[in-house]
DNA sequence: CGATCACATGTTAACGTTCACATTAAAACA
DNA sequence: TGTTTTAATGTGAACGTTAACATGTGATCG
């Protein structure tokens, strides 16, 4: 910078006012200055800035598994979001691991990231003490909780989980399955699987032995409906916890013979990309993914210009998608 | 740091060895100052680490779009051989777009990476004499290209449709289309159909119009496959450059009546994660996704530890995932 | 017409580390 | 025993920017 302020025969401060506050240099030499940052290819040092200003521009993120549609839409939104303002995104995974998360958490920090974007709102002890010296907004995704640690944007799982179940009741279900993977690490499959009970409940609909257990996977449904059908449990309807368990009981029901939704109703959930092309279609739950992270980004960007926390709580919805499977 | 220091009784320059040249100090003060720094919640600030010691730890990866599992899974890739390392990927989204990428590269560039990984090898002059500036090792992934920038890690596009469309010849297919984006945004689409060309010609099959444009998407086979059946093309197989336009296919020839493959063989291309679940399954190629992360982030940390570039150009390989549809 | 003000730019120091070199004490050696 | 080597720690400066304050110039005002 300092060869850049010579050449144009300005103080460094002018040069780093031409690049930080343009509007309060003199349009002859914000001119002169920005042609030779041009001639020179000059890139400023944003380590050096970050460190002297005592802001950087990063975003840390860590979600779960980056290979997965749910997380990197919302790291899609995120991204856009982020992008205008300059903010950039620092990614980490956790692997579903409280304490994985934490240890990522603590690397991040060495890099005084200006907010923290983290999936999911069951976190280990460490990492909240560590998150409150950090200081820096907090934004949790996906898992809404009534008292967040800072703040929380997603949607209700166990609202969307019972009206999935109110459309299957009102469509004349009777016997209806819950399949999800009750893997404790996965509050959300828990969560709906509360929306499921209460659905039933308000119906007067008892469904204690209908509760069972998959692997999040198409191959966890195949292998789980193969039990149920072979253990001749009658049912009428099953939900899954997410879609992927969905498409693997309607690839053994095709196997089985079984009609789709003749015999049998299957609602899946997340709307992932193939849900659509199935046949039979697949009904689902829509979540705002993109929307989650753009949110997510718009309110880091809100907060960081200043203004108060409004929303502690943001609900973005859902929307049922009722296909053909249903 | 100072405040650890004066509290244990040393330099900061102890503490800073403490923390990154561990066996340089004693045994009992190492232990010290480990105490202290644990007892203050003392995180060492990156920012000013990376200022002094003239390197940081960030990787700076551009792919066109997160929300992909292509890209995420290599993200996955990466992130898993970087973080042991303690090295952080900085992520951004060019949106197939070679003056955006220049534009998100000239903003990774402040913060001075250590690395960067490109996805795609057509880009813009800009682009590259920033590169060249930078000075930092430049991985680009998935395109494989005789001459790279720097580095390329990838498979060959056109081997893979080639070997698609011998296994389609070799089970008696004589009249063999091909679907593609012929978007010339999209390199790698255009030397699939390249591969498919080579196939036929070796095989002395003529196929000149059997080339049919489509969006990479599902509805985009969907639409294209209706034109071809309502124009009356004679074909018994087709290779589509992508999954997505393969199902859409596949689904559109289910609403026709066409039997797959008795009428018609269909091939995908990537191995999408829903691919196999189709009734038929689908016939596709399995790509390295994962691996080519992995090893981009391992070539990274080899020549940052100063070893020589041994592969200019590295292959990973394919492998055709032979299913119903075919 | 002198005082006040806004504007454009400059000066100095500091952000929190780590590099390069210096120092000290103890150990190893001839 | 004197000299060299090794290990452990300290000292001062520097990384490249920007905050805070200072200065100078011309315009505006009563």
């Amino acid at each position: 910078m300092s060869d850049v302020a010579r050449l144009v025969g300005v103080s460094t401060m002018t040069v780093s006012r031409v690049l930080n506050q343009p509007d309060s240099v003199a349009l002859e030499t914000r001119e002169r200055v920005l042609q030779v940052i041009l001639a020179q290819g000059f890139v400023p040092n944003g380590v050096a800035g970050s460190l002297r200003a005592q802001r950087g521009h990063g975003v840390a993120c860590v979600v779960p598994h980056i290979a997965n549609s749910v997380f990197s839409d919302t790291l899609q939104g995120l991204n856009d979001a982020l992008r205008p303002a300059s903010m950039h995104v620092l990614l980490g995974t956790s692997g579903y691991s409280p304490g994985e998360e934490a240890r990522v958490l603590e690397e991040f920090a060495r890099l005084r990231p200006e907010a923290i974007v983290l999936w999911g709102t069951r976190r280990h002890a460490k990492s909240r003490a560590f998150l409150r010296r950090l200081g820096a907004p907090v934004i949790e995704i996906y898992d809404l909780v009534p008292d967040p640690f800072d703040q929380v944007i997603g949607f209700s799982n166990e609202l969307a989980m019972r009206a999935v179940v109110e459309r299957l009741i009102a469509s004349g279900r009777t016997r209806i399955a819950f399949v999800g993977n009750a893997n404790d690490r996965d509050l959300s499959s828990a969560q709906r699987a509360d929306g499921w009970r209460m659905a039933l409940r308000a119906a007067h609909i008892g469904a204690h032995d209908l509760l069972f257990e998959a692997q999040a996977s198409a191959s966890g449904g195949e292998d789980v409906f193969r039990k149920i059908s072979s253990a001749h449990v009658a049912i009428d309807a099953v939900c899954c916890a997410n879609d992927l368990i969905g498409i693997g009981i309607l690839s053994e029901c095709r196997r089985l013979g079984i009609s789709v939704p003749g015999e049998l109703a299957v609602a899946g959930f997340g709307d992932f990309p193939f849900s659509q092309m199935f046949a039979p279609s697949l009904t689902t739950v829509r979540l705002p993914r993109y929307a989650i992270g753009r949110v997510a980004g718009e309110q880091i960007l809100k907060r960081l210009a200043g203004a108060p926390v409004e929303q502690r709580v943001i609900d973005l919805g859902f929307e049922v998608v009722v296909r053909a499977s249903t």
